[in-house]
Parts: structure tokens; C-alpha cells; sequence
DNA sequence: ACGATTAAGTCCAATGTATGTACTAAACAG
DNA sequence: CTGTTTAGTACATACATTGGACTTAATCGT
């Protein structure tokens, strides 16, 4: 083990104490100099000359004055300035691309989506397609005035040494990173890939069904079935960065075999292809977008074979998120990706389940909701990142 | 939510600082300052105050100088006091009481336990006998010079608001940590109460079998089933302090119905009562212990009924394990409890199913192994969190 | 054996950040 | 208009780390 710990020194203690101002302006804006002080701790003489920095970096700028608002001198509010600095989301999946342009208020700016068949083709055509994407997206941002401080990237993989291995894009051991950076254009500053649960989790979590909760679980199901793990708003990547392989947790020890060498996983009785499979609506085009559609039709219509085969994933579901919930304690549950659309048949027999199985012994049981931002959750979780970045750092984007 | 964060003043800084100097001596000791300086990043100047304050404190103090090093002038290396400071461990289970106190060395410098049954009766009975054995040890450690300045109890329960519930000893609500500032003797500062299965995982993770795993995940084994989560030396607690609860965890789900109100939870399947039922132990006295014993006999004798109850038990945790993993993606997992001792038969089941299911698209899979310190680990644990509570914050001893 | 060299530890002025007090500015209450 | 209250600013002060000069103590080369 390396000595974890740097040293601090004056700097260091200038830099946190500048990511707590801009933090308690994040949290409270418009805010006084004065009231800052208050919620800082700090002095308002000290609170002053950081707001004085913030502002020369763009990232704070004045808020119209409060009027009428007590006894003495009214104060001068500050708020996140939302026009120059934003950060840059990307997404790759099976099925589109997208990217999207948040600014430090969390306001979405720009946002751009693409259809198009990642999974079949090469990497380098697909890094291209996205790089494409991120120049008609930097352009416009570059039009309107908003300087990118920051990149990142979701992508349906995880990251082993520098090199992605994401089987709905075909993709194995793709140096990502390099070439993420060679493609994308000089705009797309601090690039960092992540995966698409993770990030999906954080957005959904900023922004969307996981809002306000402490710890949470969210569950990307598509084809695969992924879980991002958040504890205390910040996530739980396990010990090689490959934690919440939740498709993997033996639901039914004499189920069917799954590619993984096992039997019975959760991926082979809820997973999106399995689920469409019990339900018999036909391959089609192999396209997944349509077939969910019409499952979801044939549920509307209540399909015998269609109702049965949800209710067995939702058992499967169950099963699984009886243990990971008895594992981790969160908050709040959030059904995300297709599964998110399958909420109103798959949430009634997860939430009996959960509160059988160890919610008794524990008091309460976990929130369960449904993403509420759908499609777009990983790339705002990836846009919301880079702010995170920043405010954690605001002298790193000089 | 409120500012999690605090301000960095001058103090802060030293005191940061101070702690870093202090876990750069832990963790290469005997070391000299200049060493010291690079190791940490900081100047030998400040090295140097800080190695004064922390000799004041009488936490470092020098050691013999090593001659013949290289060219220059040798360095005068200091290491941890091994004398005066040390941490106190307590812990309460259902059939004994165990006290135990390390020095910052890690030493063990006493140790002492009492077998009792806490189980059948009042908690201030046994709060009242843990007093006793406290009282001996802190007059033990007063003869022998040396200075506590910390107590963790580690209890089979968990704590909800002050409240812990312990259905092991029978304790529902009960306000331990009240009772116990009460009832200790007054060396025993500080005092801290956390779950047996925490603490465990702390103490096998650093002195027994997780050694040197970066995130890990220790199983607690008696008649429930606990799991204690590693995750870069913290332990994570879960939303509400309640993570771990593997032993209820669905690894049948037509299996036999569970006091929590689910059906085919481990416990039923793997605790101890469960295995000792399935293997036709009587049950004599009531006491575990001895019925333990038989079972391992009769295990030697390849008695087949006792074969296959922990045959049963080995599949059952082999299927929450495969969940466990495959969601926290652990370096090591570590079993502990009674079921330390029927690991020759339990690990290599698990052992296959982990490398099955799931561990194939992961890579690697972690390392399973028996505790090594057998029922001490929790007391060993708590008292080592009393030491790393020193390491973090050397100044709150004064 | 003696000086040159190398490295550890200490002394002290300099740097830079937060603090505290005093001061100015701007609103409201009477 | 005057007194009161609160916001923000100016300036001297306190204090932890720094960096360079200095002292101390060992080995190496001759």
C-alpha cells in the first residue's frame, strides 16, 4: 500500500476552503457574502476574497440584490454564474449516441441525440460517429458562449487497465481512452470514461427518481442487468472498479444456464432479451426498441403469455433485490434503461417481496421508483460529473 | 441535506498534517525524519515539529539509531511508543465476555475473556459483569503503566438510534451506550459501540485472514449470518448502519419459511442452528459449543448426515456469495464464526461456484479463507478502531 | 590519520492564508 | 433627520509551512 494521505499546505487549504464556498453557493444561491460565512464557517473577510476568486474564473457572478428584505444594509447575493462554464456529457449504447451540455446552475444548455447500430460496428467507426456528434455539439456551444471545462463519456463496458470491454458494442480490451482523446475535438477538455450504470445511477440520482436520497440502488436493465451502488452521494465502484454485477445473482439455483458459466442468473429471467423471449413477441428486426414497445402493448392488452412472463422477471427481481437490499440498506431503489417502462407491472411484486424478506427486521424498507429520466440518465449523470469535478476543484479548470 | 464540509483554518491544517506524520510512522516504522519528509511530502522542518508534538503526546518516541547505514550522518529514527498509549476492546456475544488491549504497536499487551450466558438474562446483569472484567483490565493496565485513551464495544446487534436491538442476548431498545458510560470504570474513555460483525471484519481484515485485501468481505457466522463490508480499509454501514444482513438473503425460494417473513433465507439453509439440526446433533444443553464440537467429530467420521447438512449449508452460501460477490466485486472474502471452523468443508463449494457464476466475465475471483483469529476478532477489531481513531486524529487523546 | 563528502537535523527569516477589529456603506425605524 | 442594524471592506496580526543557511555526525578517498 502507497501512503494514501498528501500532505497539506497552504495551498490545499486555500483550494478546500474555495470548494466550500463554491459549494455552499451551489447549495444556497442566490447567497449573501454574510450568510456564507455563516454556513461556511469561515470569516466574511475570508468568504469575500474567495467569492473574489470565483468570480475571476467565471464560475460566480452577482445576483440581482434582495430588496426589503430586513433591518440593516441589504446584502449583495451571488449566484452560480449559468453562463460561460458547462460541462460535456457523451453516451455510447447498443442503440444511439448522445451528448448533452450542462451548466454549473444544472441547466441542460445543449443536448443531441443519434440513432444508429453501435453494436455492429467497428470501434474506430463508432468513436468517429460519437466525435462527429461532439463537434456539431462543441460548435454550437462555442456559438452560444459556453466555455467546456470538462469531458465525459458512458459507455455499456467496464474499464480494465485502460482498455473497455463492452459486449453489446462487440467491443474487447478497446484502448478507449486513446482513443477517445484523438478523436474528440480540442473543446472536449479532461476527458474520462466511465460505465453506463454508474453514471446512469449518478443522473438519476442528481437529477431524476433518486433525488434527495442518501444511499441508493439503481438498476439498469437491458439486455444485461447492472447496478449502480451510491452511498453517501458518491459511488461504490467495489475493489476493481466491477462492483454491481447484478445480473449475475443466482435467482433460481435451477434455472437455466447463462453465458457466464453459472445457472439460473437474474440476467437469464429479467433481462430484457429473456423477457421478451417468455413473452413471445418475435425477434423481428432485432432491434429491441420495437419489440419493447409491443410487449408493452400486449401488456396494456394483458396478454396472458406477456403478463406471466413480466411477473416471472418480477420475481427474479425480486429475489435479487431482496439480497442486495439486505446487502447495502439504501434508501431508495430506482428501476432504470427498459425495465424503467416495465415499473408499473415489475414494482407491486418487487416491493411485497422487500418487505417479506429482512424489512421486518430492519424497520423500514427502501423507496422503490422508476426512472424518471429515461434514456438521457447516463448521459446527464456523465454532463453532471464534470460539474461535480469542478466544484470539488474550482482552480483546476484554469 | 447540510454542508457536509467543514472549514480548513491553520489549525485543521497542523492537525492534518500531524496525523499524516503519525500514519507515515505507523506504517514504515523505525523511520527517520528526512525519511519521514519524503514519504509525507512535507519539509523536514515541519517533519521535525510534528515529531516534537507527537513525542509530547508521548505517541513516537526514538529508537535505536542504525549504524552503518550509508555516507552521511545517520538518521535518529523514531517509532511508535509501544508503552504508555493504548486502546481498549470490549465485547459482549451470547456466551462469553472478552476484554483485550492493544498498544499502538498493535501489540496485544492484555487480554482476558469470561465464558458466560448473556443470553438468559437482564442486560444491566451483563453490562454489569462486562464492568467487572473492565475493571480488572483497566486496574491490569494502570499496574503496568499504561494509558488508556479509548473503549470500543463491540455487541451482536445493531444499533438504531442510540437503541440496540440484540436478539441473541435477548436485548430489544436497550440504551446500551448509556448503560455502558454508566457501568464502565472511568478509564474507559470514549466509548464506542458498534456490531460484532463490523468490528469482526475490522479485526480479521487487520490482523487475521484479510490482511492486506483492499476491500473485502468478512461473513460472521453463528446462528444468524452477518457480513461485514470492507471497502479501502472503512467499513461501509449502508444507508441506515444496517448493511451486511446477508443471513437473509433468498438462496431458495421454495425453501422453509424465516422468522423475518421471507422464505428460503440463508440463515435457514446455513446458520448454525439450521446445520445442526440438519445434521441430527442433539440438542443437549442448549449450548452451542459443544454441539459444535460433535458436529465436527462426526464431520471427521464422515458421519453422512453431518456430511451432508454442511453440504447444504456449502451450496446455500455458495449462492449468496455468488450474489455478494458479483454486487461488492471483493478482493477477499473472509469466513468468521463457528463457520471458521467448517471451512475445510465449506470453502471448496463455494469456491466452484464463485469461479461459475459470474467470476468468468470478471477475470479474477476473489480469495476465500477461514478466519484466523478465530472468536477474538471482534475484540481485536474494536480495539484497533480505538487505535485508528488515534492515528486519525492524534490531538483528541489530550 | 586527516580532510572531503554526504546526509540528518536545526535555526530563522520569508511566504501566504485565515482571523479579528475597525471602518465604511446602505437600508429601515422612529 | 437620527439612531440602529446589517453587509461588505481594509489592514494589521497570528500562525503553519517553506526554503535556505547552518550544525552535526557519519563514511570515503588519499
Amino acid at each position: 500500500m502507497t501512503d494514501p494521505l498528501r500532505p497539506t499546505h497552504l495551498g490545499t487549504m486555500r483550494e478546500r476552503n474555495l470548494a466550500l464556498v463554491l459549494g455552499g453557493i451551489a447549495r444556497h444561491q442566490p447567497v449573501t457574502r454574510a450568510r456564507l460565512a455563516e454556513l461556511t464557517g469561515l470569516t466574511k473577510t475570508t468568504v469575500a476574497a474567495q467569492v473574489t476568486t470565483l468570480e475571476g474564473l467565471r464560475l460566480v457572478s452577482g445576483a440581482l440584490p434582495v430588496r426589503g428584505g430586513g433591518r440593516g444594509r441589504p446584502g449583495a447575493p451571488v449566484s452560480l454564474a449559468p453562463g460561460p462554464v458547462a460541462g460535456l456529457g457523451l453516451e455510447v449504447n447498443g442503440h444511439y449516441l448522445a451528448a448533452c451540455v450542462l451548466d454549473l446552475t444544472h441547466a441542460v444548455r445543449l443536448r443531441e441525440s443519434v440513432a444508429c447500430d453501435n453494436g455492429g460496428r467497428e470501434p474506430h467507426e463508432t468513436v468517429a460517429a460519437l466525435a462527429a456528434l461532439a463537434r456539431r455539439i462543441t460548435d454550437r456551444a462555442g456559438d452560444a458562449g459556453i466555455t467546456l471545462v470538462g469531458t465525459a463519456v458512458a459507455l455499456p463496458g467496464v474499464t480494465v487497465e485502460d482498455h473497455v470491454n463492452a459486449p453489446n458494442l462487440g467491443w474487447e480490451a478497446v484502448p478507449a481512452s486513446a482513443l477517445l482523446a484523438d478523436a474528440l475535438p480540442a473543446q472536449a477538455l479532461g476527458i474520462e470514461v466511465d460505465n453506463e450504470a454508474n453514471l446512469g445511477a449518478l443522473g438519476e440520482l442528481w437529477y431524476g427518481a433518486g433525488r434527495g436520497a442518501g444511499s441508493y440502488l439503481y438498476l439498469s436493465g437491458e439486455i444485461g442487468i447492472g447496478a449502480g451502488i451510491v452511498f453517501d452521494g458518491e459511488l461504490f465502484r467495489g475493489g476493481h472498479g466491477a462492483a454491481g454485477e447484478l445480473g449475475h445473482v443466482v435467482v433460481d439455483p435451477d434455472g437455466p444456464a447463462c453465458r457466464c458459466g453459472g445457472t439460473g442468473c437474474l440476467e437469464q429471467v429479467a433481462g430484457l432479451d429473456a423477457v421478451l423471449r417468455a413473452a413471445g413477441v418475435p425477434d423481428g428486426t432485432g432491434r429491441c426498441e420495437p419489440r419493447l414497445t409491443e410487449l408493452l402493448r400486449r401488456l396494456d392488452d394483458r396478454d396472458h403469455h406477456a403478463l406471466e412472463a413480466v411477473d416471472a422477471a418480477g420475481r427474479g427481481l425480486a429475489v435479487a433485490l431482496v439480497g442486495a437490499v439486505n446487502l447495502l440498506d439504501p434508501d431508495t431503489v430506482v428501476l432504470g434503461g427498459s425495465h424503467a417502462r416495465l415499473a408499473p407491472w415489475l414494482i407491486p411484486p418487487i416491493e411485497k417481496a422487500i418487505a417479506l424478506g429482512g424489512g421486518k427486521l430492519r424497520g423500514r424498507t427502501p423507496v422503490l421508483r422508476a426512472s424518471t429520466l429515461g434514456a438521457e440518465s447516463a448521459v446527464r449523470g456523465a454532463a453532471g460529473t464534470v460539474l461535480t469535478r469542478i466544484l470539488a476543484d474550482p482552480l483546476a479548470i484554469a
